[in-house]
DNA sequence: AGCACGCCGACT
DNA sequence: GTCGGCGTGCTC
């Protein structure tokens, strides 16, 4: 049990407002636990906090005020807080920001929701009708279970005043409940899918780690159709026999709706789900639900690791490799290492699950840091479709056309045997710049310095980095000449466009993420596709994250060139993994697919590792060039980011940082810059950044921290910190 | 984050 | 003379 402060017990509480140290209180009327969640007295305000430690006595004794109440919350563990500090030191983040990441429910200090619920009763009704038999047969059958009115009624095939009228006699009984419940049973006993050896083995081994509560960490690596799923379900289920509670972090958790269907044949249940869609209302059952133990098994998005888990054995990262399990605003943390570093205080097991790897994971299970499982394909190898490039040179295609004849023709065969053809372009909207033809200016963002991009569909131009959007000006913005702004480049609005010409009576999806309102939409519009509903599947990186196309058996890959540009560190580790996902998801039931990549340097490393088929030999060059030049994972990164509303004060401020070095050079770490930042210009405010370049094994944190503090920003002026940055654009 | 305090421009 | 702009500083 955590330390007890009785009542008037100096106490350092966190609060969530943005103060970046602990303030002393005194502790409630009755006393309080240490992690308790509080609500406390600041300036005119009431605000939440946790109860982190004694107090440190260093301020003026006559100013401590008393914390106000104890919120009717399971208090935060002991291990939350340690993950929360360790958090914020690798991130350089405040304990105020990371408390407010595991603080993201709603109404946490209002008492327990409560609804009123009716069940069977003793007694019986001076008359009985038809619909009055069907309600009290209905909440028989619930056994001593209640339900709401509506669910009642529903059940019985009637309406709610039936079910009222029944309330005097005592046949049915009205009572208030908490509406935050528990989570249904999740039987790990449910037999599974039969498993293959290979399949079994692994899932054995990962049994085996989770029965010994011990941390570790394991890499498991399985082509596309391995069945890595049902074997980390296999650990999951381990978990839960263990009574332990197990979390999936999946990337884009507007796809898993298959997944919970998935979860629901393994276990007999739904889980809890946590991501960004949640009404506020989901959000605070799972939140509490979790806190309290009442949900076994919680899949959901990044942020669901900071939930408080009473008891957590197991988180699963899937598909570990995706770049969006970096947050890129606010608090900046990696969700993949930071799960990591959750387990490693927990004695908890971390799987990462994927079949592409990134090349640290890949480096860590190499170097003996991570086990490492790997999964052949449930059909032997021979069903990785066949992958062929298309040189582009010789084709000759006119100005804004990208569908090689060569594609062309592969894909009238397999829409005449009636199959379906995917052609992937990463890339949203109409057409990627507006041009103006006659002073050769692109059209930009008012508030940023991304390009707008024409989005026919809704005939606007929208900025992807700010979401500002625009009607389209008839005259150039520049130079005011009407009528000579040309759409250029490819998009997949305008792909589609060129299929249609192409291929007349076939049906063509489109599925692009800003195509859909809502997530639910989606969901749908990539189930009816998957059924047949759609000839030509035109699709951005959304097709590649793991849904299932049965009948898809070619895939067109528009512009395999697109990743490869430009001088981030990933580019090729991306591409690599986005051409072998896509390819991944040709004939995945029955026959085998094509995959066909469009290519104007058909020579490329990267290009040449897909087409062979050979990871391992791309992971060790990419590695072999890594290590050479000092970069992660052989080296570690950082970027300091300085925002604020005028470009030449950031400059200045970000020069006096470059000369003053001396702290990094201890540690034999290099400043470059400061340069404008990936996106020099976001709504409006100035982005200048500086990356520091260290070598593995140094304190670079301790580093960054000394040599910025000296810094005074004034007005509007921000310094962000991002450890192991992702995007260099 | 809020909210107060405080020091310079355009109004009654 | 004063009303109010938001820069700076404090909150246990």
């Amino acid at each position: 049990m955590q330390q007890h402060f009785a009542e008037n017990a100096l106490v350092a509480v966190a609060t969530t407002q943005p103060l970046d140290r602990l303030l002393d209180y005194r502790a409630p009327e009755g006393g309080c636990f240490q992690g308790a969640f509080v609500e406390v007295p600041l300036g005119p305000r009431k605000v939440q906090g946790v109860v982190w430690g004694p107090g440190k006595g260093d301020y003026d004794r006559s100013k401590i005020r008393q914390i106000l109440r104890v919120l009717d919350v399971p208090p935060m563990r002991a291990e939350m807080q340690d993950f929360l500090r360790r958090c914020g030191a690798y991130t350089l983040t405040p304990l105020n920001n990371m408390l407010r990441l595991a603080t993201r429910a709603p109404g946490l200090g209002d008492p327990p929701s409560m609804q009123k619920v009716y069940r069977a009763g003793q007694g019986a009704p001076e008359r009985m009708t038809d619909a009055r038999r069907r309600v009290m047969e209905a909440a028989a059958e619930m056994g001593g279970l209640s339900l709401t009115l509506r669910e009642l009624a529903e059940a019985a095939g009637t309406s709610p005043q039936v079910v009222k009228g029944l309330l005097p006699s005592g046949a049915i009984v009205e009572e208030v409940s908490p509406r935050d419940t528990a989570y249904p049973y999740l039987d790990p006993q449910t037999p599974g899918k039969t498993l293959t050896d290979a399949q079994a083995a692994a899932a054995a081994q990962l049994q085996a780690d989770q029965k010994a509560h011990r941390y570790a960490t394991t890499l498991l690596r399985g082509v596309t159709g391995s069945g890595k799923t049902e074997v980390y379900l296999e650990a999951v289920a381990e978990a839960l026999r263990q009574n332990r509670q197990a979390l999936v972090m999946l990337p884009e958790i507007a796809l898993s709706a298959e997944f919970l269907n998935r979860v629901e044949e393994r276990f007999g249940a739904r889980p809890a789900e946590w991501h960004s869609g949640l009404t506020m209302t989901e959000r605070r059952r799972a939140w509490r639900m979790v806190a309290e133990g009442k949900a076994q098994l919680v899949v959901g998005a990044r942020s669901a690791l900071f939930l408080p888990f009473q008891n957590l054995g197991l988180i699963v990262v899937d598909e570990e490799h995706d770049s969006s399990y970096k947050q890129e605003d606010g608090v900046l943390y990696n969700a993949r290492d930071m799960a990591v570093l959750r387990a490693s205080l927990l004695d908890a097991q971390v799987v990462l699950a994927s079949a592409t790897p990134s090349l640290e994971s890949w480096t860590n299970a190499q170097g003996g840091k991570y086990k490492l499982l790997e999964l052949e394909s449930r059909y032997g190898p021979a069903l990785l479709p066949e992958m062929r490039a298309i040189d582009m040179r010789p084709d000759k295609l006119p100005a804004n056309r990208w569908i090689s004849t060569t594609l062309q023709a592969a894909a009238r065969a397999r829409i005449e045997a009636g199959e379906q053809v995917l052609f992937f372009l990463n890339r949203r909207g109409f057409a990627p710049v507006t041009l103006c033809r006659a002073c050769g200016q692109q059209v930009g963002c008012n508030d940023c310095d991304a390009r707008m991009v024409e989005h026919r569909f809704l005939n606007r131009l929208v900025c992807h980095q700010c979401g500002e959007s625009q009607a389209i000006p008839e005259a150039c913005p520049s130079c005011g000449v009407e009528g000579k702004l040309a759409p250029v480049g490819p998009g997949v609005e305008r792909l589609a466009e060129e299929a249609a010409e192409l291929f007349p009576n076939t049906r063509i999806a489109v599925l692009s993420s800003d195509l859909y309102g809502t997530a639910r939409e989606l969901k749908q519009q990539v189930q009816e596709i998957a059924e047949g509903g759609a000839d030509i599947i035109i699709g951005t990186q959304l097709v590649a994250k793991g849904h299932n196309f049965p009948l898809l058996t070619l895939v067109g890959v528009i512009d395999a060139d697109l990743g490869l540009q430009g001088s981030d560190l990933r580019a090729a580790e991306r591409t690599f993994q986005l051409m072998r996902q896509v390819a991944g998801r040709a004939g995945r039931a029955d026959k085998p697919g094509t995959a066909l990549l469009q290519t104007y340097q058909p020579e490329h490393p990267v290009i040449r590792a897909i087409l062979a088929g050979k990871e391992q030999e791309f992971w060790r060059a990419e590695a072999d060039e890594r290590r050479a030049s000092g970069m992660p994972p052989f080296g570690r990164l950082a970027g300091i980011i300085l925002s604020g509303p005028e470009s030449a004060q950031l400059f200045d401020i970000g020069n006096t940082l470059a000369r003053n070095d001396g702290v990094l050079r201890e540690i034999d770490a290099q400043v470059f810059g400061p340069a404008p930042a990936p996106i020099a210009r976001v709504r409006g405010r100035h982005r200048v950044r500086l990356l520091v370049k260290a070598p593995k094994g140094v304190a670079l944190q301790n580093a960054i921290s000394h040599w910025i503090a000296p810094l005074r920003l004034t007005g509007d002026t921000r310094i962000a910190v991002d450890i192991d940055p992702q995007s260099f654009f």
